[in-house]
DNA sequence: CTGAAAGCGCTAACAT
DNA sequence: ATGTTAGCGCTTTCAG
C-alpha cells in the first residue's frame, strides 16, 4: 500500500491510463458503467501510481460527505465512554468518518456554534450525545427545524419530532428497587443523582412508585440527592444513615455513588449487605469486584452508541435514496438487572 | 445566530454587499487590507444573510485545513478516555477540526488504511494515540518517513526521529517501590501488566531496579504477570500470594488490577495494609474509594493529551510559517505518587 | 484597497 | 461505454 503524498490527482490517473477523469472517477466507484477491460487498465493503474482520492474534494462536489458529526459532552466518566465507543466502531464498520465536536461550557450560544460547525464540514448527519441536563436541550429546540440533516438524540425524553435513542431509565429504577421488594426489604432508601438531569428524575420517580405500589415507605427522609460523584456518594450515604436508621436497603442512582458509600460504610463498619442492601446503577466494570460484589443495572451502553449511528445513517439513506422524507424513530434499550452479592433475601442475613 | 442551512454562499454575500467574492473572503478571514467601511458593510450582509462558510470548500482551496486526524485504540478505560478529553478540549481550544479514527484490529495494513484516510481529508497533523504494544509501532515506521505532515505519538519509547509525548512509567515505577522500600517493607512484590506493553515493561523494570539497588530480592517468585484486567488483578494475587508467602508489600502495575486483588484479598481475609500494604498505578477516580484509600502513581492524563496537540500544532505552525524544517520533540510528563492508607510505615502496623 | 481569472480535486449532467 | 462541460464554494495570484 502506498501513502497519498497530496501530489497524484485523479488528472494523473486519467492521462497515465489514456482516459477521462470521469471515467476514473467512475472505476473509484465502482459504478456499473464502465467496460471491465477499461476498469481493469485504470486500477492497475491507481495502484501503480499509489492514487488516493480526496475525500475533500469528493465531499464538496458530491450530495453527500460519507461524514457524521458527533456533539459530545465529555467522556470521563464510564458510560459516555462506552457509549461513544460504540459509537466510533460503529462509525468505522459503516465506512464513515467521525467528526467530533466537544460541548464544554453549557451556553446557549454553544448550540448554534457546533451545530455550524459541522455543518460547515458538510456532515451527512448529526449524533447529540450530550447529556440531558440543565436546559440544553431547550437551546437546541430552535435549531432542529432548520437542520438541513437528519439528527439523532441520546439520553433524550421520548419525544415524537425527533430520532432518539434512550436506555430506559424508569424501567431500570423499578428493575432496581423491586429487586429489593422482592428480596423482602421493607425500608428503602434512596441515593438520587443530580435532578436536574433527566435520567436521575427518571430513576427516582422508579423507586417512588414501586415502593408506593408495594405500599412500602417513600417519604423525604427516605431519600437524598448526590451529584454522580464518588464523593458524594460517601458524604450522602452518612447524612442518609443518620436521618433514617432502620434503612434495610438502598438503591443508589450510579454505581461511582456506590464506591463511594462503600467507602462510608466500610469506615462506620457497617456490613453490606447484612446490615444493609445495596443496589447500584451502570454495571461499571469495578462493581463486580467489590467486596461484597454489588448488584446492579447494566447499560448495555456500546450497544447504546451503536443504535444512535444505526438509526442516523438509517435516516440519512431515507433522505438520500428515496423521496420519502425521513420519519423520526425512538429506539429504547431496556437495561438488565445484574444480581450479584450485595442484594441477598432479607431472611437469609445473619 | 443563524443556522447554516447550505444554501447561503459567498456569492450571495457579495452581490448583496455589491463587492467581489475576493472581497468577501478577505473579510472572513480577516485580512488586514479591506476598507473598513466596505468590511463593515460586508459584515452586516453576513449577520443578515446568516452567511457560514464552507469549511470543507475552504480546507480543499487553501494549504491548510484547520483540521487534525487523531487515531486511538479504544477508549474503554480510564487512561486513554482522560487522554482522548484532554485531547479534544485543546483541539477545541485551538480552534481546530478533530476527525476521529479508531483502531480496532491491529494488521499492519490497517495503519496504511487509518493514515490515508485521514490525509484523504486534508488533515494538517496526526496524533496517533494507539498503545504501544504488539508490533503496531513498527508497522508505523515504514509510513513515517512518507508523511506529508507532523505526526505526534502518545506512548512512545523515546525515538530521535519523531515527535512524541509521554509519561514516564520507569520513573513512575521507581517512586511507587521506593516508597515501600522508605517505609520500611522488605519483601515486595509486583503484578505488572502484559509484558508485550512497552508501559508494562518499564514499570516492572523499575520494580526490579529499586529492589536491586537496595539490596532487597527481587526472584521469578516475587511477581507474576497480569493483562491489566480486573480480573487478572484477582487472579494474579492469589497465585502470588502462595508462591511467595512472605511477602509484605505489593506493587501493582495498574489500579484497576488492584480493585481485582483488593476483592481476593477480602474474600481470603488478608488486611490491607496490616498483612499486605499496596500502591497501584494510574489513580483512577475509584482508587481514592477504597476501603483502605490506596496508594498510587497519579498521571496526568488530561495533560498528557494536551501537551500532544499543543505540540502538534506547534510543528504545525513551523511547516507552514517559516521555511524551517520541523524538527521532531519529546515531552515527557513526570507522574507523581500518591501516598494514601495501603501503604504506612511498616513499623506502624500491628 | 479591490476585482478578475484560475484553480483546489472531484462529481453531475449531458453529450456522443 | 466514454468524453465534455460545468460546476461544488472557496482561495490564490495577479492586475489594476
Amino acid at each position: 500500500m502506498n501513502i497519498r503524498a497530496n501530489e497524484i490527482t485523479i488528472r494523473d490517473v486519467a492521462k497515465a491510463a489514456g482516459v477521462s477523469k470521469q471515467t476514473v472517477s467512475r472505476v473509484i466507484n465502482d459504478r456499473p458503467d464502465v467496460a471491465p477491460e477499461t476498469r481493469n487498465r485504470v486500477k492497475l493503474v491507481i495502484d501503480e501510481l499509489g492514487y488516493q482520492p480526496s475525500a475533500l474534494a469528493r465531499s464538496l462536489a458530491a450530495p453527500r460527505s460519507y461524514t457524521l458529526g458527533v456533539a459530545i459532552s465529555g467522556i470521563k466518566y464510564t458510560g459516555p465512554s462506552h457509549t461513544f465507543n460504540g459509537i466510533i466502531e460503529t462509525i468505522e464498520e459503516l465506512n464513515y468518518t467521525l467528526i467530533l465536536k466537544a460541548f464544554s461550557d453549557f451556553k446557549p450560544n454553544q448550540v448554534g456554534t457546533i451545530l455550524n460547525s459541522l455543518l460547515a464540514r458538510k456532515v451527512d448527519g448529526i449524533i447529540w450525545a450530550v447529556a440531558d441536563y440543565d436546559n440544553n436541550r431547550d437551546w437546541l429546540a430552535e435549531w432542529l427545524h432548520k437542520l438541513p440533516v437528519p439528527i439523532v438524540f441520546t439520553d433524550m425524553p421520548e419525544t415524537k419530532e425527533t430520532s432518539s435513542v434512550f436506555i430506559n431509565g424508569y424501567s431500570g429504577g423499578r428493575m432496581a428497587v423491586t429487586h429489593l421488594v422482592e428480596q423482602g426489604y421493607q425500608e428503602i432508601g434512596h441515593i438520587s443523582g443530580p435532578l436536574d438531569w433527566w435520567d436521575a428524575r427518571e430513576r427516582k420517580r422508579a423507586w417512588r412508585d414501586v415502593l408506593s405500589e408495594a405500599g412500602l415507605p417513600n417519604g423525604e427522609r427516605q431519600w437524598m440527592e448526590g451529584d454522580w460523584s464518588l464523593e458524594s456518594g460517601k458524604m450522602t450515604i452518612l447524612t442518609l444513615l443518620n436521618e433514617y436508621p432502620e434503612m434495610e436497603a438502598l438503591f443508589v442512582a450510579n454505581d461511582q455513588m456506590v464506591v463511594g458509600a462503600i467507602q462510608a460504610l466500610c469506615m462506620t463498619g457497617i456490613k453490606v449487605p447484612n446490615e444493609l442492601a445495596l443496589v447500584g446503577y451502570d454495571d461499571i466494570p469495578e462493581i463486580a469486584y467489590m467486596c461484597p460484589a454489588i448488584t446492579t443495572i447494566r447499560q448495555d451502553f456500546h450497544l447504546y452508541g451503536a443504535s444512535a449511528v444505526h438509526l442516523l445513517v438509517k435516516q440519512i439513506e431515507a433522505t438520500h435514496s428515496g423521496n420519502t422524507e425521513a420519519v423520526p424513530e425512538t429506539i429504547e434499550i431496556q437495561p438488565e438487572l445484574i444480581v450479584r452479592e450485595s442484594s441477598p433475601p432479607k431472611i437469609s442475613r445473619r
